[in-house]
DNA sequence: GTAACCCCCGTACCTAGCTACAGAGTCAAG
DNA sequence: CTTGACTCTGTAGCTAGGTACGGGGGTTAC
């Protein structure tokens, strides 16, 4: 018997198989097991398994003699560390982002205070070298054979 | 015979030892060598060697026999670096990044353009994480024994 | 002039973050 | 029930980006 994919259309949740539970279902419309969720993550499975080894993505439980099956969080989940790697947070950073929403807010709101200094400086830093590459680039159209523009001032001093 | 520091407050620039020439001398007030650098910029000067032997900084000329003399320039250049770093880029995106700055813009518009987008997509993520954190500590505010906050949809969606 | 630094060059080593592979087990289509 | 694609576990190897070190020499303070 086929399971019935894509019946569901944007939706990655059904229990059962067609039943049509949108919010808080934790099974997905097909069994996806780790190469499944690696493709749709975009990551190779052996990524998946080190985030597993290093505690960044929680394992699901092995059925006695058969294949892990992984929900839709992890995917989503994945689709986070990617995105958070890319803003330069190390792995070992992502995870307390994560664990601030996983947690009690009681005991992680100096973190999150914390941490939205960090980005902050991010944000502050990314917009200003932004902003100099378009100048960069304006005065490109301006005077085409212009010869060395300062990159570096834009965010170089403290 | 002593040089003259700090005799030149703020100014980076003397040429020959007492002349206050702001704009463009190439000259320091001291021969900074190059764990003086590394020190003003806050790196080891093991990570300038490895900089210069990927030709991400440029080595200065060895006078014969003597020590190799760094201008202000490169510690500009190496706090760049390590604010590029923080953000993401790696250190082969940060050298095509500084390439802008320092050749014709006629050839690379272009390049410039895709890194503005690049840059302009991880300012969204960035600002993205903000406004949940934000969020977040609010919540803690009004309700602090909530638990379980959605930090990873802010960005995990392309 | 000599002890205490500092620089140079080369090479070896280290951590983070994967990536590959071997060997054995599992599943499902035909 | 066989075959081929997939999974599991464990271990080894790889790249980026440094970091440490050792031997040889230069420089400066005393």
């Amino acid at each position: 018997m086929p399971y019935y994919q894509n019946v569901v259309k944007n939706n990655t949740s059904a229990q059962g198989y067609l039943t049509l539970n949108l919010y808080c279902s934790p099974m997905t419309e097909k069994p996806a097991t780790i190469n499944i969720i690696a493709k749709k993550a975009g990551v190779g499975l052996e990524t998946i398994r080190y985030y597993q080894r290093i505690g960044l993505i929680e394992e699901p439980e092995k059925p006695l003699s058969g294949y892990r099956v992984y929900g839709e969080d992890t995917v989503a989940r994945l689709l986070f560390i990617q995105r958070a790697k890319e803003l330069g947070f190390s792995l070992a950073e992502i995870s307390s982002l994560l664990a601030l929403g996983d947690g009690s807010c009681l005991e992680t709101k100096a973190l999150a205070i914390h941490k939205l200094d960090i980005i902050k400086n991010k944000l502050h830093d990314l917009q200003a070298i932004a902003s100099t590459l378009e100048k960069l680039i304006q005065s490109c159209e301006s005077n085409p054979f212009h010869h060395g523009c300062p990159l570096i001032t834009a965010i170089s001093k403290k």
